[in-house]
DNA sequence: ATGGTTGATAGTCAA
């Protein structure tokens, strides 16, 4: 069975209900997983969804912030749903295919302004957040797994639009991409984004701060695609949607594709 | 060095 998956992070599931139709209508991954759902469960607009064929759903929510979905053509149970660094927030869930395959869908702590967690408190709670994460795949070493979500991380120079400039931005600071990179170690994932795309420059999300976000270009790739190694070679045709990020009342962030033959 | 925009929600906080 060959299947498409994205992510987005959506930044209100609510408000951009629109968009997302769209996306399922026009673009039929089989998977959505959405981050920033901003929305509790209860009130997610599952029927519109539905009504194109997503009937299924696990989800973890709470009011105004956070918050991880994940929509499916196919059944999916849930399987897991971690508070690492026990923040008290919606932002892991895991659920199960029919054909045994784990997706996990997380939205990382953004981690504030300052990159030090001596005088920011969330920096902090980002480095722990993953640390706990690296913990817990050691502990459950992941088989026929996909990882995705916005980890708020851009690793690779390639992922930022100016490496030098944002060494000390967080997202793309020493210590974060080290961190991340033990996360990858832990489960032994690999980066199907950068599997499929090996060369260039590559961004999911554009500060809607800029002025002109597509002629400025000064983007991050945050979103990421993972495979467990035993199910690597199955992933393949990865992708950026960025044209969603110019849709009507967009995202920062677009979607990010893979498709898995398995 | 600063401000730029957006969303949830009702004065700010978070991104």
């Amino acid at each position: 069975m060959a299947f498409t998956l994205a992510t987005w992070n959506i930044n209100s599931v609510r408000l951009r209900s629109p968009i997302v139709q769209k996306l399922l209508q026009e673009e039929g991954p089989d998977v959505l997983c959405l981050q920033e759902t901003k929305s509790p469960v209860d009130k997610i607009p599952l029927e519109d969804f539905a009504a194109l064929g997503y009937g299924h759903m696990v989800a973890r929510g709470q009011k105004g912030y956070n918050g991880v979905a994940i929509l499916s053509r196919l059944p999916i149970e849930e399987v897991a749903s971690e508070d690492f660094a026990s923040l008290g927030h919606a932002r892991h869930i895991a659920g199960r295919l029919e054909n045994g395959t784990t997706v996990h869908n997380f939205y990382v702590p953004a981690g504030g302004d300052v990159p030090d967690r001596e005088k920011n408190e969330k920096f902090g709670q980002k480095l722990d957040y993953l640390a706990e994460m690296r913990d817990w795949f050691t502990q459950n070493a992941p088989e026929k797994s996909i990882l995705v979500g916005d980890l708020n991380i851009a690793p690779r120079e390639d992922d930022v639009w100016d490496h030098k400039k944002l060494l000390k931005v967080v997202s793309h600071t020493p210590i974060e991409v080290e961190k991340l990179a033990e996360v990858q170690d832990s489960g032994n994932w690999v980066d199907v984004t950068r599997q499929d795309i090996p060369e260039g420059k590559l961004y999911s999300w554009w500060s809607y701060r800029a002025r002109d976000w597509d002629a400025a270009d000064k983007g991050r790739r945050l979103d990421h695609v993972w495979a467990s190694k035993d199910i690597s070679n199955a992933a393949h045709s990865s992708r950026v949607l960025r044209d969603a990020r110019g849709w009507e009342k967009p995202s920062d962030h677009a979607p990010v594709f893979a498709t898995f033959d398995l």
